[in-house]
RNA sequence: GGCGGAGUAGCUCAGCCGGUCAGAGCAGAGGAAUCAUAAUCCUCGUGUCGGGGGUUCGAGUCCCUCCUCCGCUACCA
């Protein structure tokens, strides 16, 4: 098992509002930041922001303010949001950190002088009123395909980075690494392309007279970095300014990405590092996207999810709950109110919530004695599935790991069952100890094990069990339990 | 076009290297219990595991082919 862990989200690029999907990858980030913690690991979890770039210039441009006022402001929603999902991040990195420019910079350097950058000409179709170049391809009858205006054929020097020079290289690393990049259908997607097409050289740069908004390139300060080079780097140069220090932090141990920028990430980021000689992160993770009842979100249909609408409504534990529950990580989720609410009331309020409720009120109905001497067998449950989470987590099955945990929910209604408690209080007042012992103790437990999905949810929990200081770690059986400081409160999750 | 996925009970889906794999949850029907958020527990599925062919003692599980849907095909965050 690795001592740290050094997981990363993309960053976001503020030039809109966050969504569901920016929710994702931060609540899946976050989940596995604290399982990690939770099994001792040294964790650094990074999220941020990507701020250079055409589109923020326009976006500021139109507001009459600067991309900076722009850009901090953005951040603030971005930031906020996060708060309320609960995220853990140990590092927020904004690209127009001095520290990062000061990175980028560096790093551009070094490239440059290995002789990995090269300035050559570049030909291509330009929209003049779009300010920006399209492939012979994508134009549309000869016309931008945007705004169907004409283009010109312009010639523009630039700065490129020679990455055709390491298609083999590639390859062969993936290849022998197949646990690079998961899941194995984005491996294989990466390899096709790899071995079918030819790998070209990627274009760094923007003339500062075009972009001003961006780095300007060390060895030419009339060119400006193009955004995912700089956007890329962050993860490297957050390991110098913002994680704490005194760990070899790089490489990262997962970048987590969405699918849309798979190439980005396994393509350009792996093929820098190789410029740079630097290690290739330890995993590339790309997750699906979540459609909304079936069809795409998109604007123009209106059925754009805003995360803080169902966390209004549900609780930010339930909808943490169901982004990782209901479909396996990696693949495409569907989402619609009705499996929501399913999911909900289900898992959380029936299952979860009402056996807290009923052995807690058990407890205080029969007062029974607190008896850890005598466990019923039952304790084993929760202990057998530790070696289990740590492979479940090792590959991001979040929904398997729940699985997992809501077996021993549901077995704990069926013991309740099986033993009838009410029957005991009249009966057999030291079976009714030892029963109502393993109940409470196995809800500990459920309590340690859904922290890092639900950790708002897990502490209520745990004030409700009156286990004062739950500790990180998984819960043991007889860790710190007695039922004297049992608080009985509202219910886990309310029915609506 | 090329490459790669998916097609399993009404719904959502698990099923790794071929032999209790024909499953889970939800929905539906019946019953038990009463501690609990009318929350729980038990019982009930005649599904050609998309069609067809093949390999094998034996195939959702491997090979071929066909049908349907989907993804990727970069240098636009």
């Amino acid at each position: 098992m690795d001592e740290i862990a050094y997981i990363t989200t993309p960053l976001y690029y503020v030039n809109a509002e966050p969504h569901i999907g920016h929710a994702y990858t931060q609540i899946a980030a976050d989940t596995l930041a604290r399982y990690c913690r939770q099994s001792g690991k040294k964790v650094f979890f990074l999220t941020g922001t990507d701020e250079h770039g055409q589109k923020i210039q326009d976006a500021a441009d139109a507001r009459g303010i600067s991309p900076r006022e722009h850009t901090d402001e953005m951040v603030g929603k971005f930031k906020d949001l996060w708060v309320k999902l609960d995220i853990s991040n140990d590092g927020f990195i904004r690209t127009t950190d001095e520290e990062h420019k000061e990175t980028v910079r560096s790093l551009l350097n070094k490239l440059y002088e290995k002789g990995e950058i090269e300035k050559r000409s570049y030909t291509g179709w330009y929209c003049v009123p779009d300010e920006r170049f399209w492939r012979e391809k994508d134009l549309e009858e000869g016309k931008c395909p945007e705004c169907g205006r004409e283009v010109e054929r312009i010639r523009e020097d630039n700065y490129f980075f020679l990455m055709s020079a390491y298609q083999e290289k590639l390859i062969e690393y993936i290849n022998s690494n197949p646990g690079y990049i998961k899941p194995d259908i984005r491996r294989n997607e990466v390899l096709g392309f790899l071995k079918n097409n030819r790998l070209d050289d990627l274009c760094i740069s923007r003339p500062k007279s075009r972009l001003s908004w961006g780095i300007p390139l060390p060895f030419d300060e009339n060119y400006v970095t193009y955004v995912w080079f700089d956007a890329l780097i962050n993860y490297y140069s957050a390991t110098g300014y913002i994680a704490p220090p005194g760990v070899n932090w790089w490489p990262a141990t997962c970048h987590l990405i969405g699918k849309d920028i798979l190439t980005t990430h396994s393509v350009y980021w792996s093929t820098m590092l190789m410029g740079l000689g630097l290690p290739l992160p330890r995993k590339i993770f790309a997750h699906g996207w979540w459609t909304i009842t079936g069809e795409k979100m998109s604007k123009s249909r209106g059925n754009v999810i805003a995360p803080l609408d169902l966390v209004e409504q549900w609780g930010v534990n339930a909808f943490r709950y169901f982004l990782l529950r209901q479909v396996s990580f990696g693949m495409d989720g569907n989402f619609s109110e009705e499996q929501f609410i399913s999911r909900y009331e289900t898992d959380l309020a029936n299952d979860l919530g009402n056996l807290l409720s009923r052995v807690l009120s058990m407890i205080s109905k029969y007062s029974p004695s607190y008896d850890p001497s005598r466990p019923d067998g039952f304790e084993k449950l929760s202990e057998d599935i530790s070696g289990d989470l740590e492979e479940l987590y090792g590959e991001l099955r979040f929904s398997s790991v729940l699985d997992r945990i809501w077996e021993i929910v549901k077995s704990a209604n069926v013991y309740v069952e099986r033993s009838a408690p009410w029957n005991l209080a009249k009966s057999d007042t030291e079976r009714l100890s030892q029963v109502l012992t393993s109940l409470y103790e196995t809800l500990g437990c459920v309590a340690s094990l859904i922290y890092p999905f639900m950790p708002g949810a897990s502490a209520e929990m745990n004030r409700q069990l009156g286990i004062e200081e739950p500790g990180l770690g998984i819960r043991r059986w007889g860790d710190a339990g007695r039922f004297g400081n049992i608080k009985k409160g509202d219910p886990l999750f309310p029915k609506k």
